[in-house]
DNA sequence: TGTACATCAGTGAACGCGCGTTCACTGATGTAC
DNA sequence: TGTACATCAGTGAACGCGCGTTCACTGATGTAC
């Protein structure tokens, strides 16, 4: 870990390393600036070293959109226990959606402060399952999926959403979030004020608790 | 408009060559796929002919962003048109919301059989303002924010939705079916059977028409 | 405790790719006289 | 009606870029005896 043992021939944890240097490039540019030999360069070891714990590029970038799902889902724990502590909605609704509200909120939050790292998040190279087993994240816990279905089910037991309407409505619920993210970030409404972003935001999640 | 009179030295409408070109590129893989070496090509011309017409790739790539936005509009003006003439809702819902949901089904069966177009449709670079003037289509009416405008109006009218609400229900929906379009398209979802897919629309189509 | 050797983790040079963009150019077109 | 000339729309060659990937290699490490 001393500066000398890193100049050493053997990097040691190279593999870790350069999923780091992955993560950076992607938070400063989105998944196409995560590259092979940038992540070498920043490492600081010669370009084809990668390919000693990484069988491509691509196997590289998986490794680092997950790292990016994992950033999501460790936002929205934070968000979520903070509401759980607080017991009050933070932007408006009623108590019992608090959760999910923080949740959603925490999902937008995430998508306009880290865009690089949103996208890298879903510029998943054809193979990646998030619905799979654990949904998703390995050692991490829950995954944003696994997290927004507890809030669902609390809101079941709370009687707020109607047991026959909790089939899906995970999905329902991330849609809205998620086409509010990519429009707010890369699409049509890149454009708007602040203000305007706050009401959208508002007016998206109102919607979909109403809906539910 | 022979194939004499196109192998003449001046192409002659060499700017919609290239663009109509772009668009087919944009199909066949996206925005990354719209390159002004491979447009030339298509439009039997030499690379740097388009340099003529355009100030630099990014032009060519905003024609064709623009290009498909309006097919985008111009699918759902006639699934909404289809359905007015059927007086039916297409899948499931109340007659009043027929056209809504219309509207919405028009946009995520673009979004499952034209993946190409529907990327290119939102990789604007930066600086093309869908929310302008017209709603974003140039010279073909509506633009699809227009056209969604239009059905929540209706609804309006109809009393199916309170005058209160109207403000800002564009985004509700469209960012509901836009979440669900990338999610299918790209992300998570990628992997759905048809089947659940099916499933995932209605639930989705069905939560915006209940929380608006 | 020492040493031979297999194995692992790096290096450096090179290839090929396709792109965007620029340069100096030439062929075609249309307009003024 | 003919011709000089400006202008426009193409051509062909070239540059530079950064990438992914492969090759033959060398330095470091650990294990068997």
């Amino acid at each position: 870990m001393t500066p000398a043992a890193k100049r050493s021939y053997h990097h040691g944890n190279l593999r870790e390393a350069l999923v780091e240097a992955g993560v950076q490039l992607a938070r400063e540019g989105g998944p196409d600036a995560v590259v092979l030999r940038e992540a070498s360069r920043r490492a600081g070891v010669s370009h084809n070293a990668a390919y000693r714990h990484f069988a491509d590029r691509d196997e590289l970038l998986r490794a680092v959109c997950a790292k990016c799902m994992e950033a999501i889902a460790k936002l929205m724990e934070l968000r979520i226990a903070e509401a759980a502590a607080a017991g009050k909605p933070a932007h408006g609704g009623d108590a019992v959606h608090a959760g999910l509200r923080a949740t959603g909120l925490a999902y937008l939050e995430f998508a306009q402060s880290e865009p690089g790292w949103f996208r890298t998040a879903f510029a998943v190279p054809a193979g990646l399952d998030y619905l799979d087993d654990d949904e998703g994240v390995g050692d991490a816990g829950l995954g944003p999926l696994g997290l927004l279905a507890l809030q669902l089910d609390a809101l079941v037991d709370a009687g707020a959403l109607p047991r026959e309407r909790r089939e899906h409505a995970e999905l329902a619920a991330w849609s809205g979030v998620h086409g509010l993210s990519m429009l707010l970030l890369d699409g049509p409404l890149r454009a708007l004020t602040p203000a305007e972003r706050e009401a959208a935001i508002a007016r998206v999640l109102d919607t979909i608790e109403r809906g539910l």
